[in-house]
DNA sequence: TTTATTTAGTTGTTTAAACAACTATATGCC
DNA sequence: GGCATATAGTTGTTTAAACAACTAAATAAA
């Protein structure tokens, strides 16, 4: 039976998803730790920035997974912190360009230093193969209820 | 290096953790469906009183891996739903032992289902020795961060 | 060209998480 | 007994997610 292979006394932790969780508690505490005052889901934002600045709203959307009214406030919040600056398409006035100030570049070097400081302390001790096949699997799972 | 396994390019869905998102989204979208009108959150709560009753607001807390303030919430939004009662401890005063309603009982089968539905969804097309590894994983990632 | 439809983004509301500050009860120590 | 401390739970505030309803601009159809 290959499609049920779940022992009802395993499904919470894999429901609540807390490791995942645990990660995301520990990058902020991070965060915190090097006087970085900013949200992960903010950090998550700015990720996507960092890669390719001048995204609208909605690749946002689609790059984190995140709805348009989630955005709109992250963006809002990002604004406040004087971290991204909304400008208004001149080829299409309904798309707003997201672009990062100087203040948010600089933080990409800490913060991304700290990320993977956080994967390594949450992954210590598990063979890489391990971690090929997990986030092979997690890759799976996502691709099956999108 | 066992310790640097990070490439940059991999950290952001492994600490977004969009596979344990989308589980919880569609379980809550399972939910809807079939006219169970709670939240994923206050499931996880009723969850560890279906396996023993009468647990206190502490307990609770250990169990679902949220602090006092987060359970106090939930379990004022069940009361208000008519699922648990808070009954005070006559030995300990200070400790509320939470009871779950005759309505909230009848829930417990119906959600169960729906929860291993939605893993089983989930986990369409992935062999069951991978997911051994990936919960490995998440429990070593889960061990290491708390 | 005017009307309908799609797309991009915003606003309102409810639920929840995180964190700090708080109250009330219980326990340990003198 | 009286005081310090620990424990259980609550309240306030900020940030965010989900969902519905909305506005404005662009595109397609008539």
């Amino acid at each position: 039976m290959p499609n049920n292979q779940f022992k009802k006394s395993e499904l919470y932790s894999f429901i609540t998803g807390k490791a995942s969780t645990a990660i995301a508690r520990r990058l902020q505490k991070n965060f915190k730790q090097s006087g970085v005052d900013i949200t992960i889901e903010q950090w998550s934002v700015l990720y996507h920035l960092w890669k390719e600045d001048g995204k609208s709203q909605q690749e946002l959307c689609n790059y984190t997974f995140r709805d348009k009214p989630s955005i709109t406030r992250l963006v809002d919040n990002l604004e406040k912190l004087n971290l991204v600056k909304r400008v208004s398409s001149k080829q299409d006035r309904r798309i707003n360009m997201i672009y990062l100030t100087q203040e948010a570049q600089t933080l990409q070097e800490q913060t991304m230093a700290l990320a993977e400081e956080t994967l390594n302390e949450a992954l210590q001790l598990v063979p890489p193969d391990q971690i090929d096949v997990c986030k092979a699997v997690l890759q799976v799972v996502y691709d099956n209820l999108k």
